[in-house]
DNA sequence: ATTAAATAATACCTGTAAGTATTAATTTAT
DNA sequence: ATAAATTAATACTTACAGGTATTATTTAAT
C-alpha cells in the first residue's frame, strides 16, 4: 500500500499547486483539474491550510497560494502531516517498542528500502518538482484519466 | 503505512516459522510466541494455508509446516497474496491508468525508493532469514513487548 | 445593501480492513 | 466408541479511513 490515499491525495494537489506557483488557485480549480472527491478536496485544502504549507484567501475571487517557500517544504513533511511519518520510521513488523540493538531476522533485510524511502522523503522539496533537477516532463494527471 | 497490518502479520508468521523450519507449529504455538489476536491469526494460517505457502495437520497433534522450500518463498509472494502487489507496483499518486511515456513531476522522484522497494521485496526468500546472508542474529520479537 | 462565490467548521455516512464468534470437520489418544 | 485437540468455514462486529452534507463565515462585484 505504501502511502495512504489521502496522502496520494495531498500531493497530488501540492504537486499541481507548485507547479502552478504563481497561479492562485480555487478549489474549483483544483477539482477540475485533479478531479479529487470535490468535498473531500475542500477539507484536505482546509487541512493544508491550518498545517502551514498553504494559505487561503477567503470569499469571491478566494483560492489556495502557498504559505511558504516551496524549496522548504519536504515531502516527509507533507506525509507526516497527512498520516504521520512514524509508521515508516518505526520497525516494519509493526514493532512499536523493540531493542534495535538486538535486531530481528527481519531488520536488516529491510533496512535498504526503508532508508531508501525516507532518505527521498527527507531530501526531496517542492521546489524540485519545479526546477528539473528530478523530473522530465510537466504534470499529466488529468490527461491519464481519457 | 507501507504494508498492511495483515500482512506484518503474516510476514511474523512466517518469519517466525522459517527459522523453526523443522518443527510443526500449532496456530496455540505461534500465539504463544507472536501474540498476534488468536482468532485472527488462526484465519491467517489458514489463508497462508489455502495459498499454499504452509500445510495443515488437521486434527489433534496438529499444525502448520511449510509446503515449498523456503528459497522459493520470496516476500514479494507473500505480500502480493495477502493484499496485492499492484498498489506498489503501480503509480505513487494512485493514477491506474498512466502514460508512463509520459511521466508526470513526481515519477522520476518515487522510482529509486520504489525500485529499492520492489528489488528487496523480489529478490529476497524466507531461507535468506536462516542462512544469514541478510540477518544479524535471532528473532525477538516476542521479548519486545516486555 | 444584496448577492454571488469562495473558504471554514462540524457533523454525519460509508466502505473496507481488522478482529471476533460460532459451528463444523478432522485426527488421534484413550 | 468417546473425548480431546486441533484446523476449516462462515458469518458477524468493530474501528477507522475515506467521503458527504449542512450550515456558517468571509469577501468582493454589482
Ligand atoms: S529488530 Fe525486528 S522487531 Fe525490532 S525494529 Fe527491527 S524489524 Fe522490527
Ligand atoms: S508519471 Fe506520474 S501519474 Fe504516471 S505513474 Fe508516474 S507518478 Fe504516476
Amino acid at each position: 500500500m505504501f502511502i495512504s490515499k489521502t496522502s496520494e491525495h495531498a500531493l497530488r494537489i501540492l504537486t499541481y499547486m507548485a507547479l502552478n506557483y504563481e497561479t492562485q488557485l480555487s478549489a474549483r480549480n483544483l477539482f477540475e483539474e485533479l478531479q479529487i472527491p470535490k468535498r473531500y478536496l475542500m477539507r484536505l485544502l482546509t487541512d493544508l491550510s491550518k498545517s502551514g504549507f498553504i494559505k487561503a484567501a477567503r470569499g469571491r475571487n478566494g483560492g489556495y497560494v502557498f504559505a511558504r517557500s516551496l524549496d522548504t517544504i519536504y515531502f516527509s513533511e507533507i506525509i507526516d502531516s497527512v498520516e504521520g511519518l512514524l509508521t515508516f520510521e518505526g520497525c516494519v513488523l509493526g514493532s512499536t517498542v523493540c531493542p534495535v540493538d538486538k535486531p530481528c531476522a527481519m531488520h536488516q533485510i529491510w533496512e535498504k528500502p526503508k532508508q531508501t524511502f525516507l532518505e527521498t522523503l527527507k531530501s526531496t522539496t517542492l521546489a524540485d518538482l519545479r526546477n528539473g533537477k528530478n523530473i522530465r516532463l510537466k504534470y499529466s494527471i488529468k490527461q491519464i484519466h481519457h
